[in-house]
DNA sequence: TCTGGGGTCCTAGGACCC
DNA sequence: TCTGGGGTCCTAGGACCC
């Protein structure tokens, strides 16, 4: 049996949360963005998008395309405090929901929809509004890609519903672009091989073309399932766990003095290591992130057995990937990244064998007993007998 | 007009171990 | 003497999404 999966996704989320508080503001053209001379518009609300005001648009274009344009500066704090009064709501329908960000999420609504479908949905997307004054367009269809897919094709507080059956009447004529998961760099190169709308890709898939095969690489088998209506319908449930944390920042001048580069380091290693510890997070691999002058990415990475969460720890490496690898280059952003993430309070496990305060005091047997940690999750038990000839060992 | 910041996932080569 | 193949980890880069 097919399930109901809905798509739920916030309009205009950070524009609307804007008007929410500043009511007067709304009927003027209004987005939310940065205000240095590199900032880019992070969303505009529906009277700014008439004037060609959108989302990436440099906050310059923006001002100038739409000289009345009111710009707000991003409040995330208050956006997530608004983005769980959304989720809450939901979880009145149903309570499988998958967070898929901050503004929107699917719901497995299967046997669930009480009466008249469409009056239905419509009471849902009129609840939040009136509850929580949150514009939404839903999205329902028996997979996630197509109520994806469902919820974008009308905005804002539209309510689209695709069946199996639907597919090529409703998404064969639209864009290749408009595909989830086919972004610009993909969609110019399908392009080139006369694949302009999602039905030029869907028959491509069909007959296994080899071009795009090479092109989209494993995407390629998901992208098939997707369309033809055999996608994904499990809703993933479990919280939000990050696999890294990190900061970056674009100079405000593209920059070679080396304080300056060095007291960035600082400071994103300082929000790094606040928001692992923030999140109960340690990380095994540091790395750097440096966009040069003319845009090009350049990355380095270190990695190690300890998980850190230690800002001293972590410039240092940084630091040292700097001075290695990028002296004297002129750079315009710089970012750092804890990845390789583990849970510090599950890491504790193993440390159950031992008194572990005793070693914390112990550099020097610390090291020893995390990297023994690391071989006996390994399964290399015998190192057990190793750690207690070298003395320190108690068993608890 | 000159292009943010937070992430996820994929690819591909090389090291290393068995 | 010449030469396996699988698995995992590390690293760098890139596409994509919100």
């Amino acid at each position: 049996m097919s399930k109901i999966i809905m798509h739920a996704d916030l309009n205009a989320f950070f524009a609307t949360a804007e008007e929410l508080r500043h009511p007067e503001l709304s009927s003027y053209p209004l987005a939310v963005g940065g205000s240095g001379p590199r900032s880019v518009i992070s969303t505009a609300s529906y009277l700014a998008r008439e004037k060609g005001v959108h989302s990436a648009m440099p906050v310059a274009e923006a001002r100038r395309i739409c000289p009345s344009l009111i710009l707000l500066p991003v409040d995330f704090p208050y956006y997530e405090m608004l983005s769980r009064s959304f989720f809450a709501y939901l979880k009145r329908f149903s309570p499988h929901i998958e967070e898929a960000s901050i503004d929107e999420g699917y719901v497995d609504l299967t046997g669930r929809v009480k009466g008249d479908p469409y009056a239905f949905f419509s009471s849902i997307q009129q609840g939040l509004l009136k509850q929580i004054g949150l514009k939404c367009s839903l999205g329902i269809a028996p997979t996630k890609f197509l109520a994806k897919m469902a919820s974008d094709y009308k905005k804002p507080l539209g309510i689209t519903i695709i069946r199996k059956r639907d597919i090529a009447q409703m998404l064969y004529p639209l864009p290749i672009e408009s595909f989830y998961g086919v972004g610009k760099k993909s969609a110019a190169r399908l392009r080139l091989f006369g694949i302009n709308t999602i039905g030029d890709f869907a028959l491509a898939l069909k007959n296994d073309k080899e071009e795009v095969k090479e092109t989209l690489g494993k995407f390629f088998y998901t992208a098939n399932e997707w369309i033809a209506g055999e996608g994904s319908d499990l809703i993933d449930e479990s919280p939000f766990d990050p696999k890294s944390i990190g900061h970056s920042e674009t100079f405000p001048y593209d920059t070679d003095d080396y304080l300056e580069i060095r007291k960035h380091l600082l400071s994103l290693s300082r929000s790094v290591a606040e928001g692992a510890k923030a999140k109960k997070k340690k990380g095994r691999t540091v790395s750097l992130l440096v966009r040069d002058t003319h845009f090009n990415n350049h990355s380095k990475s270190v990695s190690f057995s300890e998980p850190t969460d230690s800002f001293e720890f972590i410039y240092e490496r940084v630091s040292d990937l700097f001075d290695h690898n990028f002296l004297g280059m002129t750079v315009r952003l710089l970012g750092v990244t804890l990845q390789n993430l583990v849970d510090p309070r599950k890491e504790t496990v193993q440390m159950s064998f031992w008194n572990f305060e005793e070693y914390e005091k112990m550099d020097q047997t610390k090291l020893l007993v995390h990297e023994l940690n690391r071989k006996l999750e390994k399964g290399n038990l015998t190192l057990l007998s190793e750690l207690k000839k070298k003395g320190g060992g108690n068993e608890s």
